[in-house]
DNA sequence: AGCACGCCGACT
DNA sequence: GTCGGCGTGCTC
């Protein structure tokens, strides 16, 4: 007879997948992409994905048998298999990074520990030591114990050797317990008992009630609801509707005269209607989606580049449809921040319930309710809107993916791996649906602009705001020159009061954007100079005024804001730079009646508070908005008419190859946000240097001068989209151990590489969390093989690895690490 | 990544 | 002496 086994795939970062042998009629029950619980180690039980299912037997070991099949049929698809695949070997990294980050957390079961008394024959407690005698009499008066349950009542670390001694003397047993994490949502309803369904029986019922008026009435109100809405009841509408307490809804239960039953409930449920037949387009949407469907025909991936404002989403909706009709599904990829409740109702009101929402505010129960859906093709699942993750989602034909802002940078994952872009994997996803992809954006990514003019993807323009609104007006103000002739009041020029004077005097409302959160940046003190530092980073500590707190961005440290300073004890400290905080409170101090708030990471916290700002804003209730780049996405504020860029110097200082581009695209996007109905909107942008080329370009919305200058750059000094870029990173808390590792590092590199390594550099923050930074760059000329290059990496990584003192140093590989 | 094993300093 | 620190090696 033949031998069965599995490859499966665990989700740990181990290279390698695992092999388990299986009986004949697991065999034929099993299929790649099911799940089964497999042993691992010496007490771990893991959830696995099956890869394959063949006859070779391991010749170096012997397989083990595996614990448990999880699934009926599979839960992951065979062309997700073959993208998980490519992520593991294009973003280097292994199979099982990209499971945990593909599988909702609900799927992945773990197991515990549990320990329980032998129940044999009754043990010599004499034998046992103080500490085991704990434990076994704990387990008088509880039937089980979790290892965590044990260290709470020894007190101490490290108790498995207790455990240990106690299993030798057969006092106590032990067994892995795997767990179900998700839960499906039931909702409990209630019926008459049907041995109550004769109207007799019934008559006799409430004459036996008639000594209970509270529970003949909960009786009476089930009647009327559910001779009203024709529907099942549920408990907590009957307790609501009857005002009876749970406890009489419970006694009746426990009668018999009610019945309690469950229902699984989706948790995310859309209960609107469409209610919006399409839109017509106007002339230049009508004509950018003839060229998208053209180009479509020679290209599988299409780049649309519509000015901020232009309607493309109405094209979108436009070619949903007809993939819809066709009946494929659509992915619409949006970077989180774009997600909004606007977008979400503007794409229900055409769709109804055919669009499901996936994104990280999500509880791991509703993404798999999402993956679910996606899987069985639900008619709530046609469109998946949602952010990065949901490439991972079990479509099973794909007609059309949309990536929309394609240029946002967030499509990349950064930490940790598999650190994919999810632009570029949706490309790849598309290709194994033979599906079509398109980009779209009103400030395109230099790579997908080159990819474009090199006819790799096709090309339209939408360059016509919607109702032919003009671009805003866009006026640079040197406040260098201001400061000189004294005409700033805190952050603001003399031109940026004036212009917010009159706008609020329209009744128009401004948003003023200020890429900083905070409220200053570093604090100083005055006498010294002594800033203080984060003590895990090599940071200085921001100020938060709201908490009255000193924080570190990076690790999350935080201390209360210092009275004197730290090193000299002098009372006197300054707070230098600015952040949105401090912009909020100027702006509150000069326009006193007015009402402004704030929008950056720290009001925003919380599943709703995101929302809770742009409804007011919206709703007019605020007239001054500050905020951060959280402000830049997809918003439509009919009412904003004019835009302050406070600083735009301190983003293109930024020490990256993709500072002037992203600036460009940052100011662009923000500009974007002032005048969208009939009214011009007006934008001001406050600069040291108002000369700079990106500042002209983005005053002259002049995409494509942008473009040539700073591909002229990335030309010269080798950089994407010209060169791929692979970053490898190494970490470690001894600094001298990542110096000389990084350099062997860089050696080996450089004798396979030569002039295309690049370092090894400490980053400008060079210490975080207590670990030292070393980055290494390799730049990859576009005919040099990514493959072989990946290939010969890896082999260094290895030899590196088998060094005894190089083994503890993290290693970070990062492909297109921008 | 976990987790066991083994070797070392520092305390009841 | 044991407890708990961390470096090392292994997981089908």
């Amino acid at each position: 007879m033949k031998q069965y086994y599995i490859d499966v795939i665990i989700p740990i970062p181990l290279k390698k997948l695992f092999t388990y042998s299986i009986t004949t009629s697991e065999a034929d029950f099993l299929k790649p992409g099911m799940r089964v619980a497999v042993p691992f180690g010496k007490s771990k039980i893991y959830t696995s994905i099956v890869y394959e299912i063949h006859n070779n037997a391991p010749v170096a070991y012997d397989a083990k048998d595996i614990h448990q099949i999880l699934d009926e049929t599979p839960i992951v698809n065979a062309k997700q298999l073959e993208l998980w695949q490519w992520i593991a070997n294009y973003y280097m990294c292994t199979m099982g990074d990209v499971m945990r980050a593909a599988l909702p957390s609900g799927f992945i079961l773990e197991s515990e520990t549990v320990i329980t008394k032998r129940s044999i024959a009754p043990i010599d407690e004499s034998i046992l030591k103080d500490d085991e005698f704990l434990i076994y009499e704990a387990l008088h008066h509880q039937s089980s114990l979790k290892v965590h349950d044990v260290v709470n009542i020894l007190d101490k670390k490290n108790v498995l050797p207790v455990i240990k001694r106690l299993i030798e003397k057969e006092a106590i047993s032990v067994e892995e317990e795997v767990y179900e994490k998700y839960k499906p949502k039931l909702v409990r309803y209630v019926k008459l008992h049907s041995e109550y369904a004769s109207n007799e029986a019934l008559q006799v019922l409430l004459d036996d009630l008639s000594r209970a008026p509270k529970q003949r009435d909960v009786l009476l109100t089930l009647f009327s609801l559910s001779a009203k809405t024709k529907k099942p009841v549920k408990v907590a509408e009957l307790a609501h509707e009857s005002q009876a307490s749970n406890s009489i809804i419970k006694a009746l239960i426990d009668k018999g005269v009610l019945e309690a039953y469950f229902i699984q409930k989706d948790r995310v449920e859309y209960l609107g209607e469409n209610t919006e037949t399409t839109k017509h387009l106007n002339s230049y949407q009508e004509q950018a989606l003839d060229e998208v469907k053209t180009a479509f025909k020679s290209h599988s991936v299409t780049l649309l580049h519509g000015v901020t404002s232009s309607g493309k989403t109405e094209v979108y909706v436009k070619l949903i449809e007809d993939v819809l009709s066709q009946g494929k599904q659509v992915l619409y990829l949006l970077p989180e921040i774009a997600l909004t409740a606007q977008l979400i109702t503007r794409l229900q009101n055409y769709f109804g319930e055919q669009v499901a929402i996936f994104h990280s505010k999500y509880s791991t129960n509703e993404r798999v309710e999402v993956w679910n859906n996606v899987l069985n093709n639900s008619n709530k699942a046609q469109i998946v809107l949602g952010a990065r993750s949901s490439i991972f989602l079990p479509f099973n034909d794909l007609g059309l993916i949309i990536v929309d802002e394609e240029h946002e940078q967030s499509f990349k994952q950064f930490d940790p791996a598999p650190r994919y872009h999810a632009r570029d994997t949706s490309i790849v996803l598309a290709n194994i649906h033979k599906a079509k992809a398109l980009l779209g954006s009103a400030t395109p990514s230099l790579e997908s602009y080159f990819n474009a003019k090199q006819n790799k993807y096709g090309f339209v323009e939408l360059m016509y705001r919607y109702n032919n609104v003009l671009m805003p007006d866009i006026e640079l103000v040197d406040i260098n020159e201001k400061q000189k002739k004294k005409r700033m009041k805190g952050h603001f020029s003399d031109r940026l009061i004036e212009e917010m004077t009159e706008t609020l005097k329209e009744g128009h409302q401004i948003i003023l954007f200020q890429n900083r959160r905070g409220f200053s940046p570093i604090v100083e003190c005055k006498t010294c100079g002594h800033a203080p530092q984060c003590p895990n980073c090599d940071v200085s500590l921001t100020y938060h005024q709201y908490r009255q707190q000193l924080r570190c961005h990076y690790c999350g440290y935080h201390a209360v804001m210092i009275k004197t300073c730290e090193a000299c004890g002098s009372p006197e400290i300054d707070s230098k730079g600015f952040g949105t905080e401090q912009i909020e409170e100027e702006v509150k101090a000069l326009f006193t009646e007015y009402k402004v708030a704030r929008m950056d990471l720290d009001t925003t916290r919380g599943k709703y508070g995101y929302e809770k700002i742009i409804t007011a804003l919206e709703q007019q209730e605020i007239d001054i908005l500050v905020g951060t780049q959280m402000l830049t996405k997809g918003l439509d504020f009919r009412n904003v008419k004019l835009v302050g860029i406070m600083n735009a110097d301190n983003m293109l200082n930024f020490p990256d190859f993709r500072a002037h581009e992203r600036s460009f695209q940052l100011m662009l996007q923000v500009s974007g946000r002032a005048g969208r109905t009939q009214e011009r909107g007006k934008v001001l942008i406050q600069t040291y240097n108002p000369h700079h080329n990106i500042l002209q370009q983005v005053s002259t919305n002049s995409y494509i001068d942008m473009f040539q200058e700073q591909m002229n750059d990335r030309y010269n000094f080798k950089y994407p989209p010209v060169y791929k870029q692979i970053k490898i990173t190494l970490k470690h808390k001894d600094y001298n151990r990542v110096e000389t590792a990084s350099n062997w590092y860089a050696k080996s590199l450089r004798q396979v590489f030569r002039g295309f390594v690049l370092g090894p550099e400490a980053p400008p923050i060079a210490r975080i969390r207590n670990q030292f930074h070393k980055n290494i760059l390799i730049k990859i000329p576009k005919q040099q093989s990514l493959a072989k290059t990946k290939e010969a990496i890896i082999k260094i990584n290895n030899s590196f690895l088998n060094v005894k003192d190089f083994r503890s140093v993290k290693v970070i590989l990062n492909v297109d690490n921008f």
